[in-house]
DNA sequence: AATAATTATCGTAATATTGCAATATAAAAA
DNA sequence: TTTTTATATTGCAATATTACGATAATTATT
């Protein structure tokens, strides 16, 4: 096997697992925090900022973005990208929703 | 390649993206759901309640378990697992300074 | 138009993950 | 002690991810 059975599962589980997955990596979390810090973002910088070629960076853009959570627009010739706040709103809201039910639980 | 170059990032970069990988998956997100719901753990019925083999649940809840995600406690010859609480609050608390951040950030 | 700058895509090698059958391990019950 | 119950580990096949060199595509600049 090796591919992730998805289908079993519900569209919301299958939505957190989504973006945690793209969050689970160090360089990807890097380029949050690069985000961060620049606030509008200068795109191919990042990569003078990781340790990494250019084509890496660009594949890890590519998967934040699928999964939402940067969002990326066209100027002139460079792309200015941007963490997305409704998807890291949603995942927040998430745990958020865990830290609560668990904080009241008692545990083995 | 395929190794992803972790000695390149922080320790904190590499502590969240570890446990945002762990979170990765619909699977652990339904067994986190699972835990949630039944609060104090009854191990075995994970099984019964994913569709998924025993060994395939195993090695999720090994996953979770390294990432400190849930801990488990050997109860007779069963064995007790539950949330971590404070994994769940080091996510938690990070995910709100990026909250924090943006929100107050214009974007392209 | 030619060149430079910026980013994406392709192809590929190395490694990691997912899933399960078979089996091992350990404690409880008979 | 044998059997049952509960969980972990091993081994393996299928697939996914990571990383990068080479190259393509697109727009700016000259």
């Amino acid at each position: 096997m090796g591919a992730t059975k998805t289908e079993h599962f519900t569209d919301q589980q299958n939505q957190i697992a989504t973006i945690a997955k793209a969050l689970g990596h160090p360089a990807r979390i890097a380029i949050i925090e690069y985000l961060m810090k620049v606030n509008e973002c200068i795109c191919g910088d990042i990569v003078n900022e990781l340790p990494l070629a250019q084509p890496t960076v660009s594949q890890h853009l590519k998967e934040l973005k699928n999964a939402g959570i940067i969002k990326g627009s066209i100027e002139g010739n460079s792309i200015c990208y941007c963490i997305d706040e409704k998807t890291i709103d949603i995942l927040n809201t998430y745990f958020l929703k865990i830290i609560k039910t668990v904080s009241k639980a008692k545990c083995c």
